[in-house]
DNA sequence: AACAGTATGCTAAATAATTAGCATAAAGGT
DNA sequence: ACCTTTATGCTAATTATTTAGCATACTGTT
């Protein structure tokens, strides 16, 4: 019996995680790309080994485009983001969704435009609507 | 000259920041306490060389109570949890405040009471205010 | 004041992660 | 068609992480 866990983060490896972070931003990467964004970047063949590693965990395939590999995450990127954001919820923020709007709106708020000051206010306004 | 990078998880390998996770979310803890929360948990052993690496790192300090030590993070917490919030930000939400927002009450919405949305509604209305 | 319980310090061993090297194959330009 | 460039596959070595063991010290209770 094998253990199946589907963890975003916990389980991964330093730069496992450096180049999951990678893809998941990028959408998808090849192993030059991937490269190219590291810190502290190793040889083209290490990162290469790492995304066969990652491969063969389960946390990524790859397409052939032409004659390079483009990699992708294997878990939907909508689940992905949920997870990370709950991890994140869960560990700085007591879980509470209020106190990560606090946090947002002090880190952001002076970028924020109207428009999307009011976009915000419409979604959550809207969940009222969810309740049971 | 050394690197003086303090960055929240990229620098930590695995069970380090899990560890850190873990007395993030409490606020301190005891040795005891760590490996109580450790998934997988290791030897007591292991959990206290653990924090001793951690704190030589860096990113933990330590006082006495009674005959024990209570660790908790270097970095304050507010500046962990802007930082860890940041990342989740850039790494999956395309750096946009709004899609953070979408995402939690796609999350929560149902769970939210009256009051809380109310009072996030504010806190976003508030923003406003910050524009220079 | 002696003993059981619970700490820490330090060190060494086992395991995992990270790295790079070499062989080989496919593309693309000249 | 050939040669350069840019891929991958596989493997081995280095380095980092993780683990546990043993010696020792402090608490608090009897």
């Amino acid at each position: 019996m094998k253990k199946e866990k589907q963890q975003t983060a916990v389980t991964l490896s330093r730069r496992e995680r450096q180049i999951m972070d990678i893809i998941y931003k990028r959408g998808e990467a090849t192993a030059a790309e991937v490269l190219e964004a590291l810190p502290d970047p190793p040889s083209y063949s290490s990162v290469r080994a790492l995304l066969r590693v990652l491969e063969d965990k389960g946390h990524l395939k790859h397409r052939e485009q032409g004659p390079r590999y483009v990699y992708s995450p294997t878990l939907a990127r909508e689940k992905a983001k949920a997870s990370a954001l709950k991890h994140v919820m869960q560990t700085f923020f007591d879980n509470s969704t209020e106190n990560v709007v606090a946090a947002l709106m002090d880190m952001s708020g002076s970028k924020l435009t109207d428009e999307e000051i009011e976009r915000m206010t419409k979604l959550i306004e809207e969940s009222r609507k969810q309740e049971r």
